[in-house]
DNA sequence: GCTGGCACTCGCGTTGATCGAGTGCTAAAT
DNA sequence: ATTTAGCACTCGATCAACGCGAGTGCCAGC
């Protein structure tokens, strides 16, 4: 067999050179143009060998008889995580990431301008999670009085983020208990992370009532209807969804349609992006390798970022399967790493 | 001349006809099919001279020799006008925007509703604005102290919706000089339209001076930076763009995506939905009628909503210019009343 | 094990023919 | 004067035929 030795040094190189040729042409490459762009000084006629023995080990692929060779996904796979060779991200690019990211100091104006540079400067679609909630501390919490039994609370984290949410009291309170019980809950719990205020006001409603008076109790339950976990909803921010629309894989209006209401319905989105948190650093999904059938012909190219040494987000580059990795890659990365540090927390005004 | 009496009863009845034809079948209507389809019992023939005459008037279009004629954008604009004979709206599709609409107390939830259903129910591209802030009450205003001379202000209008803005203030202020200028702002102008607020904030400064001692001043001169107009970032939310890319008349790649750019940009469409703000009512814009670019081949139907009969939003659909009319026109129509009826101030609990 | 050669395959773009829908015009009918 | 029937004509859509060229697989020779 000539098989024995199948995955030698000379058809990974060869594989290499194809996956980069169809990444920068977009059209299958056949053996004359890969003879010629790969320095190995090997005939088409061997190279055509070579691309047979990939082609049964479902690395490349034809479309039809008389085409060259097209990189399936177990190809770009073993291409980026063995092959590549990742070109430092240009000096314009960086500068524009630094300027971009230091020119607020506002989080949700960051994530923005996070997901639109991502995709202006790659020139596909952005995307940028809302960082984790759990790690914010908490600044400043507020209760208001609504009609009824509702309660509208208002906390301010990390200096400077609003947050608001209705409870459903089990009894009417006054404005002026109200207030009282905001004072309490902001001297015990003002400068505290959220998780770390969730966790305590379980215990104490579990251990410490009898030590709390009636106003303290009423306050605790509160602050646990405020802060209840299931009001994190995990959000994202993408844009440049329309550079999308420029690929000629992604031309077909049924995928692309598909690939839009994914991107409006949010879940299918999200619960990727929560997959890329789970481990710290780049990540990335070929074409199906996501799972979710939406992406089916796009890639997915995510790092976790940041602050303090925590994972508290994910960001990320959405394109096509055919993507440059070796700038995207180390783009993402960088990306992720400067945007961890914007957000890390500045020098605060004590209160 | 044949012409004396162009726009005849008949070469109307027939220009109805071709227009109703061609939105259901989406195909040029020949003069055959016109004989059959409209009660006038005339041949084909004189069908054709008819329409010689409507396409020498700019009504309709052959998009060539041998094929039947299309509206052009004054055929459409002389149909709905003059010609059109709405359908009441379904019980069915009534039903659902009324539960719909009456789901949920939270205004920016309703606008979300009101745009997911007017999407879902006419299968096109639903917009809604969202409600002028001019008219809403200040409930509530409240400032936190950050660093430097920043100050977070938040202020609660309406029963429930929180809104925040950071202002820069001349001097460093005591977390207790911010909470005595809330109260004194509080106590002076909650209750009061943000408009009114507005002005009064701008007399006092220019005329109450000397009453006012230093605290005032600051007070007001804060809640005028709080409160200036250009914080009013108009915005909407538009939903089921998706569906747009179904409709063969906007599968032209190039024009989609300038489509959806526009909507992701924004400016150019509030421009537009601003224009509709200003008659009350049904406002229509058919084709290029619009005046935008990106928005020649749609159709844009919209209705102003009014809250205590004062106009504070606009809503509508949008799609290709070949839509139903006669029902997508009623449909907007009552979606803005129920919309408007929904978001009646209810009764409020006095503080 | 590599290479040149050769027959073969297949997609793509062009051409030409046919078909049918629909028109414009004209002359007859009402 | 208006309507109608008839007729020649135009044009797009569809399809088959065809050649072209790129690229392959395989084999025989180096």
């Amino acid at each position: 067999m000539g098989n024995t030795q199948v995955l030698n040094e000379r058809s990974l190189q060869l594989l290499k050179t194809l996956v980069e040729r169809y990444i920068s042409d977009g059209q299958p490459v056949g053996s004359r143009v890969l003879s010629k762009d790969s320095d190995l000084h090997l005939s088409p006629a061997t190279i055509r060998n070579v691309m047979a023995d990939l082609e049964d080990l479902g690395l490349v692929h034809s479309p039809h008889t008389s085409a060259g060779r097209v990189p399936t996904v177990s190809g770009y796979r073993l291409f980026v995580d063995t092959l590549l060779t990742v070109k430092p991200l240009e000096t314009r690019d960086l500068n524009l990431l630094h300027q971009g990211l230091s020119a607020t100091d506002d989080t949700s104006d960051m994530i923005g301008v996070a997901s639109r540079l991502l995709s202006e400067l790659t020139q596909m679609a952005g995307v940028v999670t809302l960082p984790k909630r759990e790690l914010v501390c908490l600044r400043h919490i507020e209760f208001l009085s609504l009609s009824h039994n509702r309660v509208l609370v208002i906390f301010v984290t990390n200096e400077q983020e609003v947050h608001n949410k209705i409870i459903h009291t089990s009894k009417i309170f006054s404005p002026a208990e109200l207030q009282q019980a905001a004072n309490y809950l902001n001297s015990i719990y003002s400068g505290r992370s959220l998780t770390s205020v969730r966790k305590a006001v379980i215990k104490e409603l579990q251990e410490d009532q009898e030590r709390m008076n009636q106003g303290m109790l009423d306050a605790v339950r509160m602050a646990q209807l405020a802060f209840d976990q299931d009001n994190e909803k995990d959000d994202y921010v993408l844009t440049g969804e329309t550079n999308l629309m420029g690929f000629s894989e992604l031309s077909d209006m049924e995928r692309l349609k598909h690939l839009f209401e994914a991107f409006s319905q949010k879940q299918g989105v999200i619960h990727l992006l929560d997959q890329c948190m789970k481990a710290d650093g780049v990540q990335i999904f070929i074409g199906e390798e996501s799972g979710y059938r939406a992406f089916d012909h796009c890639s997915l190219v995510t790092s976790t970022y940041s602050v303090s040494d925590e994972v508290v987000g994910v960001l990320g580059v959405i394109g096509p399967t055919r993507m440059a990795y070796e700038k995207i890659i180390p783009f993402v990365d960088v990306t992720a790493k400067l945007l961890g540090a914007a957000l890390n927390p500045k020098p605060t005004t004590p209160l």
